[in-house]
DNA sequence: ACCTCACATCAAAATAATTTGATATAACAT
DNA sequence: ATGTTATATCAAATTATTTTGATGTGAGGT
């Protein structure tokens, strides 16, 4: 489970864009499909799909497909992984901090 | 303390680049002074220091001068702040929610 | 005072992310 | 089969981020 940083930036590049924080508020309220999305966030069909894309990649937004409509959401899945990566990567290391006290 | 996407967007930023992950796992391990960073991380001195700004300016990091040395280590404030918000930013607002069983 | 060292700042160049408009695809309706 | 709707994908244009090299600044040292 070593977090590499590459991985890693995916993760918080999905979180560093003001319109994709604005698309997670949207989804907090449950799920939505795209048309609703590009509707209240009034962004181009072509630049909403682009950002779903990131967010989905990132795993911490789902999709489901339903008929022509696509459904996103937030996943509590990939959200606690965030999570637990957010912690991993500022939480002192005891193994190679300086002055251990265990060492 | 409503998060709003610009302020939230500026924390995440400084996690979203692959050299700042990596400056981070180096302060994971202590405290740390630039010219050990720019030494560790085979980059430039005035790279580092942008990269430094942008962790700084996110909370995530706090610097220490002394003489003419800078000190960088990571913020626990700035850290569990940075928890906190992600926490906010995932999780269902069940006031806003649909279906929402209390309403 | 003058020099050097450690770092910050600036402007230009290089690179990466985002938006836009056009086109593709797949589901469904007629 | 043809048309329409919802969304994905592509390439080009736009915009933002990062790197680089030069210069500025402030703390010490001589």
């Amino acid at each position: 489970m070593e977090p590499n940083p590459q991985k890693s930036a995916k993760v918080f590049k999905a979180l560093c864009d003001e319109k994709r924080l604005m698309i997670l508020e949207l989804l907090r309220s449950g799920e939505k499909c795209a048309c609703v999305l590009i509707d209240r966030m009034e962004i181009g069909q072509s630049a909403l799909s682009y950002h779903m894309k990131i967010l989905c990649e990132s795993g911490i937004v789902d999709s489901r497909q339903e008929g022509k409509w696509t459904h996103y959401k937030i996943s509590e899945q990939g959200s606690s992984q965030a999570m637990l990566l957010l912690k991993a990567i500022t939480t002192p290391d005891s193994e190679t901090a300086d002055n251990n006290p265990n060492r």
